[in-house]
DNA sequence: ATGAAAGCGCTAACAC
DNA sequence: GTGTTAGCGCTTTCAT
């Protein structure tokens, strides 16, 4: 049998469509005796009440949205946080992406339109563009650079970049690589300027040809890396933008035939769990992802309950996590 | 201004609402001009169909949609192997989880109620109860132990539990624990079962006492664990149903006191990446995660093309990796 | 080639 | 206390 509807419901309790919504949404005014079989009819024909149907004509629901480019590993924690944020509350979480690449551009409003009412409020995940206003609260998580001020919450980019980069220069090198990210976020914009400026306080020039620009994925560093690693004079250490660049210049640099760390040092940025486990682990900056979802749902909710949150822009800490993937540069060796 | 819809384009090109329908659904019978003026209008507009209303009315999308109990490491890999397979093809992906605690009960059949035909077909991840039919096509993975015969894909879990008792065994251990995962799963019997059977293989018994069950979530496994460790004779080894049982174990060891893999060794199942990232390493059964959700997305697309696909279970390998969490057993040490 | 109208499942006025 | 009705945004006959 077909799914049963809240037609059925009303037609085996002998009542109309309409009572039987004031039940299920605990409206009152509805004789005890009514409201029991109304409730018996719903479990025993096992209804649940369509989604798609409520929010076409409600302008809100208890569901939370999850806009993400793709599931990669970032967005992966993300989901982990935003759930462990949200258990034993009655909210619903749907994470939604399109399967082609990024989705596009502009996919945020995309999917926001598309999802409609069906969600009451959204995190989005590394937007590039969003015109403010999209009918539900909206929190932004590592944003993009630009005009439209949403709620965000993202990690102190610049210090991360500072500490990955210092933590290079101690180690001797003079000659380092940037792999740069997404140029529309302002997290990859924070990362290279806190490269270029710990470079400068180690009183060492940045070499144009050694800055590269990837997009965060771990394929797209194959190209801007194999540029880095085979340059005549290459660098002896690569500071990526994020973990996946790093991968992904590792993987590089292992098809060029080069070791690291004994040739070359590698560094990236948000610590995923995958950041752990390749070989050598990977030295990188360790953002809290998890919790960078549990603050934007914090504030997603205030705003889905109509109170102000506290604060609109929250940064929280990172820290440098030392793992395999760095050493003493060769000339400094003993 | 508020979201732009099928009746905005429709004054915008001066056009009636099922002309416009017809244009953006590809539909012929359209004269030429006409579907001109009409794509203006939707692209000046920035008009995007809504999912929700699309629904409602036809019986089928272009979305998948990943039910899962909740969002933790494992259907995070399920979502990041979806994701790739589906790479370049315009399905888009909806993952869709309850907050509260697993869901309850007889989520997935929930789930699907809600969704309605918002999915045009879903990938069931650990599901325990479903009855057949859904209205959409589904595939399931790690499913439960029963008798509704869907599609599935998962790991060979018989050969994998078998591998990590005789891991243990072979490093001299005798009184071997056992943490067991979900009993409705399908996968948690295999993996008892596998257990069993490799201790009889070594000639050992299975003391009821070091038998305890979890249900495969990390905070689930403190207390049978502790249970385990505080036995009088407690094991020197525990086999853990999931890895993140055999963390909570680990967990538990540390504050009992107990060192890993000194006093106790601990083994896994799954291989999420979580398991690399503790101290020290936890020696696992890889299961390849990934590849369990693009085999099930393959299957599932076959299905939603109205291919019948050409297996309906699948099963897939594993392997023992061994990380720090396992070493010789104290009375064979030299 | 185009438009009017019905209807997907539900909620919310408003009537009785 | 309960039912009737309109309508959310869209697709789809069926007329014109």
């Amino acid at each position: 049998m077909g799914r049963v509807t809240i037609v059925d419901v009303a037609a085996a309790a002998g009542v109309s469509v309409s009572t039987v919504s004031k039940v299920i949404n605990g409206r009152d005014g509805i004789a005890g005796s009514t409201r029991l079989r109304v409730q018996q009819a719903v479990s025993e024909l096992g209804f649940e009440r369509s989604l798609v149907a409520r929010s076409l004509r409600t302008r809100r629901t208890h569901v939370i949205g999850i806009l993400v480019a793709g599931f990669e590993p970032f967005s992966a924690e993300i989901l982990k946080g935003a759930a462990t944020a949200l258990t034993d509350t009655d909210y619903e979480l749907l994470a939604y992406t399109a399967a082609s690449r990024g989705g596009g551009a502009g996919w945020e409003r995309r999917y926001l339109s598309r999802l409609g009412a069906l969600i009451g409020g959204a995190v989005l995940v590394t937007p590039s563009v969003v015109d403010a206003d999209a009918g539900v609260p909206l929190v932004t998580i590592d944003p993009h650079t630009g005009p439209v001020d949403l709620p965000s919450v993202s990690s102190d980019n610049l210090t991360g970049a500072m500490l990955a980069t210092r933590h290079l220069i101690e180690l001797g090198h003079r000659r380092i690589g940037f792999l740069a990210g997404r140029p529309d976020l302002e997290s990859s914009r924070a990362r290279e300027a806190g490269f270029r400026q710990a470079m400068a306080d180690g009183g060492l020039e940045v070499d144009p040809d050694l800055v590269r620009v990837g997009d965060y994925r771990r394929e797209a560093a194959r190209a801007p890396a194999t540029e880095l690693l085979s340059h005549r004079s290459r660098p002896t250490a690569v500071f990526a933008a994020n973990d996946l660049s790093a991968m992904g210049t590792m993987d590089v640099a292992r098809e060029l035939g080069l070791t690291v760390p004994t040739d070359l040092s590698v560094v990236g940025f948000d610590d995923i769990p995958e950041a752990a486990v390749t070989t050598p682990g990977l030295t990188t900056v360790h953002q809290p992802i998890q919790q960078l979802a549990a603050t934007a749902i914090g504030l997603l909710v205030d705003l889905m309950d109509e109170m102000a949150p506290e604060q609109t822009h929250v940064q929280l800490p990172v820290s440098l996590v030392r793992r395999g993937s760095t050493a003493r540069a060769l000339e400094s060796r003993s």
